[in-house]
DNA sequence: CACAATTAAGTTGTGCACAACTCAATCGCT
DNA sequence: AGCGATTGAGTTGTGCACAACTTAATTGTG
């Protein structure tokens, strides 16, 4: 009988809105993007634009589909941002020629350019977190997990 | 590109998406979105209406304002969210007669009847996050600390 | 009292997230 | 080889997030 010892397990409890761990999530998740939108501002990018910067400065030409991968997004997502960084001038999109299915984003000059603008975001937004490195590398190990058992779940149904 | 002479710490290392707490944490949250869409398809409920029912289940009738406050949510998302509910038959939207501004949202009938089939929405989504309920204070902890925090560095730009 | 400043909702426009769908290229199997 | 199933992008439609703006009600101050 001793299961919860301090909490009583009410249907009623847990629709308290400040026990719902997914508000806390959404609302970081959010709070996250204002930092974001003031630090990206200056390089014309969106939040998740910069992602899929980050991944094309990291890994090179990378298809479409490896992208949504990457990022957790699909092409109902990704065609139009591709679009809009194309039209930017930051990336191209070519599709490739062993397999037609498959475009690849590539970066472009301006594209490459940017990422020695875009290389003091993170400490600026490290500092806006006001946590130390320890802190952020455990909360991300716990954020995996939870992300992995949510996908999982998720599949299940 | 090989312009990268020492291993003392580089802002090129935290531009690897991995790093990147925000990433985990969007990615996190958008996992959520799946498994609640999920949870909430029978109630014919979005994610974030669900959170104006909570905050409605639990303190009655809210001006939009003060549900804003608690959301973290401004009236461009609130007042089509509203109306949707005001469509649904879950609320009503009613202009307080104190102060002509202000609009409160009423929970309607089948509104308020709604809540006990919403009761075991909590419990499957503890399920699915596979963590136990002091990991998920915890997490929560942590999360509102870092809230604060980005709230406060956005504020001061 | 008068009236400028503030406040609460709502509107408009842009972009992201995702479901459901289409279409063409490729794969797998007989 | 033939052909149905699968795969990768893209499109369409709905809803959320948020900036920038409008409108109307209220407040504060001279």
């Amino acid at each position: 009988m001793s299961e919860q010892p301090t909490d009583t397990p009410r249907n009623e409890d847990f629709l308290r809105l400040d026990h719902q761990i997914c508000f806390a999530l959404n609302a970081a998740s959010r709070a996250f993007g204002g930092v974001y939108r003031v630090a990206l501002k200056d390089l014309g990018l969106t939040y998740p634009q910069y992602l899929v910067m980050l991944v094309l400065w990291e890994d090179g030409t990378t298809p479409v589909k490896q992208l949504g991968t990457r990022l957790r997004l699909d092409s109902g997502t990704l065609s139009p941002l591709l679009k809009r960084l194309e039209a930017a001038g930051l990336i191209r999109r070519e599709r490739s020629t062993e397999d037609e299915r498959s475009v690849h984003a590539v970066l472009t000059e301006a594209g490459t350019a940017l990422r020695a603008r875009a290389a003091e975001v993170p400490r600026r937004i490290a500092a806006a977190t006001g946590c130390d490195l320890a802190e952020i590398r455990d909360l991300q190990t716990r954020l995996h997990r939870l992300t992995a058992a949510l996908d999982t779940a998720a599949a299940q149904v």
